[in-house]
DNA sequence: ATTCGTATTATGTATGACATAATAAAAATA
DNA sequence: TATTTTTATTATGTCATACATAATACGAAT
């Protein structure tokens, strides 16, 4: 073993500052006392008290698990479990003035992925009362035309419904949290402006498919439905 | 007006902590003063002078811009602006032991529908070297029987290099990221055993389409190759 | 039983001090 | 002069203590 190699390993266990160590410490002992969603955790001096370590230290170590979703606190009532939101933590970051264009760029295109593929789980999950949704929604749909500036809200809440419809929280949450993005990317010139906007397959087209269809013929017509995004990108 | 909106606005205006409006604060500096990637913000004794608040606060604030990725502190040397890296904050809430079991089956989902909806991306970026390293990958693929152990090594080279084709970065380290909780949700009873593990479509037979066919044609026999995940979820 | 006020308490904030590591400056060496 | 070694500086990291604040519990008053 080389001496680099040695000063590796010693690193990779010592690495990080203190707050770091306590950090684990502390999400180790969440897992190791079987904490349930709920409970509350020892009050921060008792912890920093526990681990030798300043309060001071303490607070930032839970100001991180806060920040991971693990916790809340509360003024006197202190500091409890909670349910680790996966996407909320991304909601501050996501911040779209914040990002790079790269990143916004990809996003953008991450949504139209999750919305060809999500093809399966739409049809293996959609309900009855699903389907009454999106009619009635399909039902106010503006007038296709050439060229119209697509109404940003009737779009939200098609797309919205798709994604409630696949019954995967986590999904329906990313999109929420990505929907400032497209507002940003679509404002913002980081596309090329879209020359011919037309509409290939709408959104009463999709719900056919939806009552009548194939996962496979959904997954295409979303792809045409999808296809101005995918002009402005590739082009 | 009523009380009730009376009362949500003032909330939304004066809610949160002094660190709560340092935080935002502290960003709206940065982006007003459009500092590059690189730059040194100003100490944290200044900050606290500037904003008339105490050091605990200045560096709780910018605590949380760490865990977001905006800034880096290095000792001596101050805190600097870095490019938010919108998964690496995810990256350690992604820990599969802190995670519901609803959470981490809605992961799994997610990577099913990525893999799936990609294609078009895959298509369009895809350069000869990158099929050349397929290629490559897909000569060591494991023998096909009808029962086999899927050898993950290879499974996670191919995937991952399907990813990187892309070209979309926030969506491989999206797929890096979620690599635990798969290997997690595998081991762990979450889904149900697989029965009939059989291959429905190569690895392989990807590379063939990849190479000759559609974008179209990939979606579906992406959708075979992931036949038994899909069983896996909804049987 | 309900409302109101008061005491308690755990987190939120402020302040001052020292430790530490990275850097810059100075000194020593070749 | 160029390079290494030593020293000094400095901004963050950690600690300790005190007080503010808001949520809660509890008792008093209605």
């Amino acid at each position: 073993m080389s001496v680099d190699t040695i000063i590796e390993n010693l690193r990779s266990v010592d690495t990080g500052s203190l707050v770091d160590r306590v950090e684990s410490r502390l999400i180790e002992l969440l897992q190791e006392k079987k904490m349930q969603v709920g409970d509350s955790i020892p009050k921060e001096i008792e912890l920093a008290d526990a681990l030798g370590v300043s309060r001071t230290v303490i607070r930032e170590a839970l100001l991180r698990l806060r920040m991971m979703g693990l916790i809340e606190t509360k003024k006197k009532k202190g500091t409890v479990i909670t349910s680790p939101d996966l996407f909320g933590i991304m909601g501050k970051t996501l911040n779209p003035h914040v990002l790079d264009q790269d990143t916004l760029r990809d996003i953008f295109e991450i949504r139209l992925v999750l919305e060809i593929g999500m093809a399966d789980f739409i049809f293996q999950r959609i309900t009855p009362d699903d389907l009454k949704d999106l009619k009635k929604i399909v039902s106010h749909e503006p007038k296709v035309t050439d060229r119209h500036l697509f109404n940003i809200e009737h779009e939200i809440a098609f797309h919205g419904k798709l994604y409630e419809i696949t019954r995967n929280k986590a999904m329906k949450k990313f999109q929420k949290m990505l929907l400032p993005v497209f507002d940003y990317v679509h404002k913002s010139g980081l596309l090329k402006k879209q020359t011919h906007l037309r509409t290939f397959v709408s959104h009463k087209g999709l719900v056919e498919i939806l009552e009548k269809g194939t996962p496979e013929q959904f997954r295409n017509a979303m792809r045409m439905h999808l296809e101005n995004h995918f002009d402005r990108i590739f082009s």
